[in-house]
DNA sequence: TACGATTGTTAATGTAAGGTTAAACATAAT
DNA sequence: ATTATGTTTAACCTTACATTAACAATCGTA
């Protein structure tokens, strides 16, 4: 069988060095889609999905945290590059704020970008494949569409889902009847673990249960401590 | 419940440099175990689990490079972050090769650091394997899931039990029918073994008997001055 | 058996965590 | 700009938990 190539977003624009490192990647076996700007970057990342996006920070219109912002609002696992003029402090905290899997400064070694890919590949091959591709729930008489962000009750209408209800939903059916950890959610969803991102889980929480509602057998029971348990009962 | 702060290895020859950055570390809630060699290192790292390892490069009679690959036989999923004295591209590659999750040149930032440690903590959290038999007892009738702190009386309504409830019960279960010396249970539940500390155990224990009661197979029994015994009549 | 030390038990207290609602804030859509 | 949508923060209340105190019962032994 054949391995699939991976796919990799570069949004850059420098023609130039665009170029450059654009034909650099492809000689090594990745497939580049290169846009020129955040925009443009935006409207390919939702056209088509990759494995990798190597963003700019600096970019004219839409620089690259928003564009980070962006992306991570569609999809909350692809890994993120930032490439960043010099090494501002400031620019790499909020880059991993965003969730950035690792940044560069320009000038950089190409080698040492092609080190990075490899490594952050081989820990996405190795992260638990379960979650990786799971998107629809069966929740007691509920079904979650995690893709497309709703809730069917019986089938019904149904109701959509914020970003953040979604994920956190999701979450707790990956782990139904099982213990889904405040700390898990909050790193994976909120990125940061403190006590306003705590509050604002619960108030999620809160959000979730009514929407639940419909069907007393479905509960979200509280851990004290601990976290929260999806729970389905027969 | 007290979170369980994650454990962090770090091995640095320049023992200015190293306390401050332990001290700045344990500052931030993690455990963090000091090494001052590559020796050293290796030895404290067989000698317990850690969540992180942060290996400088350049040391004396073992370098960081060596001391990881060490690190990597015994242990392939630990991340490691490499302090290098300067961005050398060698230095670079190597680690990468070495499967070093980040990298960061001295002198840095701590912020930086403890964004990227958080970053690789979060990388890790996604992976939440659960071996769950460790945590699941069974206790004349009743079943202990230890996780998810319920106990369970032939199989009906599942009792909630608090931390403490449920750490002391796990703890005399793992020494059923045999001595459970008081202080094992203060020094791993209370971390501390004095006078309120058993007292308030004690309550614990009283506590522990009423939700045994059920039961009258299972008994909670004291050996004066020595500790409490879990036992199943048969 | 008498006395101090240890244990059994219940209740009171203080603090931390969680539940919920609404307002404030932020951002995207129109 | 205005509106709609999503998220965070604030406020207030309830519940959960651990500790401590108080007093009774028991043990071990002098």
């Amino acid at each position: 069988m054949e391995e699939q190539n991976k796919k990799i977003l570069l949004v850059e624009d420098d023609p130039n060095f665009g170029t450059v490192l654009k034909d650099y990647l492809m000689m090594n076996d990745y497939d580049v889609v290169h846009a020129k700007n955040g925009m443009e970057g935006f409207e390919k990342f939702k056209k088509d999905d990759y494995d990798l996006c190597i963003l700019d920070v600096m970019m004219p219109y839409k620089d690259g945290f928003t564009l980070a912002k962006e992306i991570r609002e569609k999809n909350t696992d692809v890994p993120i590059i930032f490439l960043t003029a010099k090494a501002m402090k400031e620019d790499v905290l909020k880059g991993y704020k965003v969730g950035a899997d690792d940044y560069l400064n320009k000038p950089f070694d190409s080698e040492v970008l092609l080190m990075k890919i490899k490594a952050i590949m081989q820990r996405k091959a190795t992260d638990s494949v379960a979650d990786s591709k799971q998107f629809e729930f069966k929740i007691g008489r509920f079904d979650l569409n995690s893709k497309l962000r709703f809730l069917k009750f019986d089938g019904g209408e149904p109701t959509k889902l914020s970003p953040k209800e979604n994920e956190l939903l999701r979450l707790l059916a990956l782990h139904e009847n099982d213990l889904m950890p405040r700390e898990l959610a909050l790193t994976k969803i909120w990125r940061d673990d403190n006590y306003f991102t705590s509050r604002s889980m619960d108030v999620y929480i809160a959000k979730l249960r009514k929407y639940l509602k419909p069907d007393p057998k479905v509960e979200i029971l509280n851990i004290h401590g601990e976290g929260f348990r999806l729970v389905i009962n027969e």
